[in-house]
DNA sequence: TTCACATGTAATCATTCTGGCTACATGTCT
DNA sequence: AGACATGTAGCCAGAATGATTACATGTGAA
């Protein structure tokens, strides 16, 4: 199992956003970047929009950022593209035996470890910003 | 998206053949606790076996423990019963736009962020045992 | 107003993974 | 030999993903 690229999608798009500031950052445009659907791409932008990370209009084309890309984490990306929900990266087996008293007891004793192994993972995930990445996109490129 | 249950049935068939010292820990009987079918537990006892966790032997009844519940972290049966592959946890689109300097670069730079975090989740996995959960357990059961 | 074009969104589809289940080969002990 | 347990392979229904098509909605210019 993974968890959907739509997490790397989205940062994908909001990194390319931000370095097309002269151009203008329609659907298909990202579509051809991220090489999927335009589809795809507004499907996720939708997203974006929804945790007010970028601005997007119908009927008016291309995509804007609405924060400086220094207040946003990718832990905020993570959060915005769904794609996994509060205190469930892990599941649990329900329906354990309750005459057992292991079964009658191991959800309610995993679920708070299961919940500080994620929160680290979000954690880390909050300690990088688009400003991160797109620096370090732009020092690749110096070296090609 | 959620990481396989097969994670918690492992600390769950841990945790009961510990404290089912006295008994035969069967597939069958450990099945009747986390209440599914034997064959399933039979092949995560199999993914726990050739890491190490337990010891099992074709025809003869019963797994055993083969190390001390201090020495079993959780990060050993989340490695064991491979829910999630080595730097596998989050998923990127591959053939991203060579021509685009985002497209071209995005992969590489991603790529050790989120490694970072799933060693942020694996660091906080490694830091409980068997253990702690069998503790738990055991207090929670007091109370009742 | 009409037309070209962009976003918003629903529906479909193949693929993949999960967990439950059956069936049976293999191994052990009485 | 027979009873029973583990080791596996195979099948199934259900869920999620990402690609794709289609179309309603919204905008601005001719």
């Amino acid at each position: 199992m993974t968890i959907s690229s739509r997490f790397a999608v989205g940062i994908h798009i909001l990194t390319l956003i931000d370095l097309n500031k002269d151009g203008i950052s329609s659907s298909e445009y990202l579509a051809g970047s991220v090489n999927t659907n335009p589809a795809v791409i507004r499907k996720i932008m939708g997203m974006l929009k929804k945790s007010g990370l970028i601005e997007v209009h119908p009927g008016i084309a291309g995509a804007k950022l609405a924060k400086p890309i220094s207040d946003i984490t990718l832990l905020d990306v993570y959060k915005a593209v769904n794609v996994v929900q509060e205190k469930e990266l892990f599941s649990v087996h329900e329906n354990s035996n309750p005459d057992c008293p292991v079964g009658r007891n191991i959800h309610d004793t995993i679920l708070p470890l299961f919940s500080a192994a994620q929160l680290a993972l979000e954690k880390s995930l909050g300690s990088v910003t688009i400003e991160d990445v797109v620096r370090d996109i732009m020092e690749k490129e110096k070296c090609k």
